[in-house]
DNA sequence: CTGAAAGCGCTTACAG
DNA sequence: CTGAAAGCGCTTACAG
């Protein structure tokens, strides 16, 4: 910029006018600038910008993995919600690891980020505190901030596990297993909360060996899912607790001629395919990342105010492998 | 930080120093100063140290959509890599637009970028020149530079797509159609010229009416699909060149009896389990990714060096229908 | 071991 | 209409 105000013999003032389209400058000094830039191929350093404005116009997300289907919509839909207020959107993925979500979020922190959109990895997020009262702008999504109070959009969980297999339930079947993520995730316990609801509701007991938690890896649910399909009392009805684990239940029962019925919650593609078609218990991923935009970008742009807690509802999708009845 | 200086009654450098784990400062200081940076909640700003030291530490990536599951796993490789560079992933969709596509990469620029990944959605790149010349690390990936020269990671989609359809000749198919995206794109084109490649090579004439070529949307695929296997003189087969649109062949192939074999370009989720199983050319998009960082980052710290091109191989995986006979 | 000065590339607040 | 000075929050190069 120096050297452009030195070649158009003008002062550095005049050539940020000029960048930034402001008015109060000759026609002619305007172009003696443009010819200058043009000649030099300057090109404005935003980060120089952005660092003397107190902003950085972007916003971190830190989620559990890109690779997963579950956040490609969701983080698209944040994407856009940045677009459309000008702010880039910096990624990072925690791998289920809450170290590194911490590592990750403090990186953000270090580059004044202007918010933080977080799917929690660790469940204690006090570490957060002083960035938050120091004016960072942050949004949980997916599931709770641990030991904190912020903002959060979370699905309906409970409620939307309880109708999954209260569905199982009005079709009959009695021995219904729950295969879910490890239960000191949210989502998880949440999950496993409506399912024994539902079982409770319809005065059904439940055996403490019809409900696998675990990791959510083909390695750790084949063979769950297998255990529960075989013995000499076998359950006739499975709910999977999210979409990892139901496609691999689906692999499983495609293996085998037995129909079993089969519930899962999430949404994914094919499912509609398959033979038979998946039952589920469908959440809006993309709108989960709209919501969470929303609410950061109210916050940036707004007063302070208390947190807020969304809920997103679910939607129930009868295809066929959840109307399944027992054999 | 000059408030910690003040503070800890020492000058600015000191405070830096500390900061950054430097040497040379006495034990006693060094305690003075972790104690004011304690009680302030001070906490280095990185854009202002970045700026300083002329970097940004972050790379920008440009892709078509991050809600389409095969640039999932291309990113989290890209993301793994930065992180294993101490370097942040800014990331943006340019929902296939040339328009927007270079309205990031221009954004990215501007904010310097130490690199840059991009998925072209344009087929001319002239406009990154300048920011190349004043030593912007680009590589492009998926698809190659339009008229500029630089590194690029394809998949070897004349060959594969050769390879795939040679599979159906080899079944014992004449009539085979092609549907596939847009021929601008250049993924496109090469897949359609491996098309006619194995075509010629087994002597077999293509009939215009069975290349389909245009958006993967299933609105255009699902009629274009039905046209092919409807008529007087049905195909017998279909080489579908890409994910999205395999999945809506799929899709409208378990619709009705009748058997047709299929094989796809890209691998997808559940190719394994519907039915019959999708017999597909696949490609390793997280080795894409992989390879992109990695040519990306040894260009950032290595010397300068001619662009250089890598072209990654297909793996044919045979599951069942791409080998159903012709009826 | 320690720190004052200059600078990274911009904008702000002000004066002319 | 125009520009010199100060500053955003750091680091570099240097001197003591």
């Amino acid at each position: 910029m120096k050297d452009v105000a030195a070649r158009a013999q003008v002062g550095l003032k005049t050539v940020s006018r000029v960048v930034n389209g402001e008015p109060g400058v000759t026609a002619d000094t305007v172009q003696r600038v443009q010819e200058a830039i043009a000649a030099l191929g300057f090109r404005r350093n935003d980060s120089a910008r952005l660092l003397r404005k107190g902003r950085t116009a972007s916003i971190g997300l830190v989620l559990e993995d890109l690779a997963d289907p579950f956040y490609g919509p969701m983080s698209r839909a944040v994407e856009e919600t940045a677009r459309a207020h000008g702010t880039l959107l910096i990624h990072g993925s925690s791998a289920a690891l809450p170290e590194r979500e911490r590592e990750l979020v403090l990186a953000l922190c270090a580059r004044r980020v202007d918010g933080l959109i977080v799917v929690p990895a660790g469940d204690d997020h006090r570490y957060l505190e002083p960035e938050m009262a120091a004016g960072l702008a942050t949004v949980f999504v997916d599931r709770p901030p641990g030991r904190i109070d912020a903002d959060a959009v979370l699905t309906a969980n409970f409620a939307g596990a309880r109708a999954g297999v209260a569905h199982l339930i009005a079709h009959g079947h009695r021995r219904i297993a729950f295969v879910g993520d490890r239960p000191g995730i949210h989502t998880a316990a949440e999950r496993l909360r409506g399912y024994h609801a539902a079982m409770a509701e319809a005065g059904l007991a439940v055996d403490a060996s019809w409900v696998a938690l675990g990791p959510t890896g083909p390695d750790r649910v084949g063979p769950a899912v297998r255990a529960l399909l075989e013995g000499p009392d076998p359950v006739t009805a499975l709910f999977t607790a999210n979409n990892r684990i139901t496609v691999t239940a689906v692999r499983v029962l495609a293996g085998r001629g037995l129909p079993v019925a089969l519930v899962g919650f999430d949404d994914f593609e094919l499912a509609d395919v398959v033979s038979p078609a998946v039952t589920v218990v469908a959440q809006d991923a993309a709108e989960l990342g709209r919501a969470a935009a929303r609410l950061l970008f109210g916050r940036l742009e707004g007063t302070a105010r208390a947190p807020e807690r969304l809920e997103l509802p679910t939607r129930l999708i009868v295809r066929g492998s959840g109307e399944t009845p027992p054999s």
